[in-house]
DNA sequence: GATGAATGAGTGTTCATTCAT
DNA sequence: AATGAATGAACACTCATTCAT
């Protein structure tokens, strides 16, 4: 719920603003890393001077950082939607996995993730944050989840529901994948997340 | 007919120098990343002064590429060893999973393992390396492995077959949550690469 | 947004403006020094936006030349009430000395006299301002008073005659202690300056 | 007494490369005062690249302390002499003086000093420095000193033996006097200091 | 081979100044 | 008049790399 703006119009803009500067930056720590990013490219991809990035972020490690938590919050509602519903799970992990393609690795946001992965053993505010945010709050509803799955007989074995780290973990492989191997050797995303879906589930999916 | 070797001391001790510095380096780019580290720390590591890294290493750039590529030469045995065998698929898994265990996990190999996947995007040479000496002689076999275990019946599914990633992920995802969260939620790599056998054949292990 | 003025009059003029400009630049000036100083902290402490300055000010330099004239006016008053007195030279040593306590030591203008002292050498212009408009002005009536004195017999010597700056130098100090050690070894500035007086005039003072 | 030196040619050579540097930094900070001068041409007057600066010294701040302390040690020798001395106190006096000219306004030791005093305000360190090492030092000896020459009828008044900065604020106007009116209005600073030391002993000087 | 002093290009950050609103 | 976002030149400091010893 935003608080009532005093000037619309210059609020508005400084929120742009910010925005620019965060999509710039994700193209540059996305392109060369954190340490060997430079300001003054996130600058020129923004088109403003390097300047007026102090004038929204204290410095490179605090863009860095919100960078980084941007990616968390569109999480949650997924977390949400997911335990609260009680549709069969094969169904619901299909809608997992289709929203992570579309949402993640469509877009541009599979780039902040990766910075997740690559750069959070060195941002240890970051690992915390991911882990408080993300990680402590969707592992209790996942497990929920998939414990009310096994019981039902809908999942062969309590593996996923004792660690659901197994059902992210070919998630975070795609995401690594194509960073590295694109290029050569792309990923079928779509495969390999039914594919384990299938491992999960025990049952082949009959795609339309 | 022996080809003239030049002196094997000498040869031994250049050796055992390159060992000290790749030694030395592995500390220093797991620590910080690749970027961020300084070939001054390597060297005060090492024991020696920063000059004399660059008699056995063209750069930096070299330095991390010859470290990164030392990892991969144990691989091999390993994978020459599963595709030869013909012992029942569950117990080569858990031969494969005791090993990484032992071997990265619980070395500092797996410092080398996470660098190639942290810097691995932003070092085309490093990721082309591990895709044609790795990936593209380890997915055959495995891939033959794991279908005729399929087609034994020791497997439920051939998701595996089809994508050996997916038994691949859950090891990825050892080394990136242990070099993220180790400090305060350290992981329980035997339950979890136990619970994703349990996932891949079907059936509970028994241990001893 | 700007709160309601407590004052009926809206605006304040161009003048006052200047002034509140004057005094927060004295603060921050005195605290940083020329180079060190930062406008946008002026600004703030003025209450005002930084570009409000250069409303007033042609620039930086501008602002503390201005700012250094300033604190020279008071003087030519005393200047013209020493000259003009037939008072005893220690009487009117004594006064001096007291005004320089009470209107220099004693109030913010101490800190303008230390900036000129300090800045001066960099200020080429500050330094002729001063030698003209004060030092060239204030030599010969004090030259004139002094050798009067003598000449009455009340100075033993005419060294003071001959160089008014030792007149000067034990205030000089007296700022500059101030400056530098007050925080643990605060000055007795009257005592010293009674002690120099005392030199002067081969008098001790019986103070009531 | 220097300490045995494991490589003198080099000890020696860093030593010398430490001095150039101190007096290109001395020329610099003087010209411009610590905030606005430059490392780039601290290193140009030195004829060295700017990160060698970095090998002597860990930063500006650092290197300018070390500048400002380095003229101290010199005085430790004066204040010895003097106060070991009994010989008649105008010609001690006149030994300081004469000293004081040849020795600090007639070297460049004068702009260390002058820099001492003009950015001391805001190097507490340096402060606490001069007054521990310098001042708390030299007041003791020097209150003795003119304390016996009172006793002994060679003072007129004890009024310096108080306030012994009395003693000293010629110098330091002589010093500033120096760095701002030399263009224009050279000091006469043997004749300042002469007829100064006339105030202190009653006496003028028949100089040969 | 080994050293480590020296280099200098490179980069994060600051801040006086401008100008559209 | 006043604002404050934007600018971009400037500068302290770093560090991969070289080379004389």
């Amino acid at each position: 719920m935003p608080l009532p703006q005093e000037s619309p119009r210059r609020r508005a803009t400084s929120e742009d603003r910010r925005r620019e500067i965060l999509d710039a930056a994700l193209d540059v720590f996305a392109d060369r890393g954190y340490a060997a990013a430079r300001l003054e490219d996130v600058a020129a991809r923004a088109g403003i001077a390097k300047g007026t990035i102090y004038l929204h972020f204290a410095d490179k490690r605090t863009l860095f950082m919100e960078l980084a938590r941007g990616a968390a919050a569109p999480m949650f509602e997924r977390i949400g939607a997911l335990s609260a519903s009680n549709a069969p799970i094969d169904q619901l992990l299909r809608t997992m996995v289709e929203q992570f393609r579309e949402q993640v690795l469509g877009t541009r946001r599979k780039e902040v993730f990766r910075l997740v992965i690559t750069e959070g053993a060195r941002f240890p505010e970051i690992a915390e944050f991911y882990h408080r945010e993300i990680i402590s709050r969707m592992v209790p509803p996942l497990r929920a989840l998939l414990t009310r799955a096994h019981e039902r007989g809908e999942l062969p074995s309590d593996a996923v529901a004792r660690f659901p780290q197994l059902l992210i973990a070919p998630m975070v492989v795609c995401i690594l994948w194509d960073g590295m191997f694109n290029a050569f050797d792309p990923i079928d995303a779509r495969g390999l997340l039914d594919a384990h879906i299938e491992l999960l589930t025990g049952r082949k999916d009959i795609r339309s």
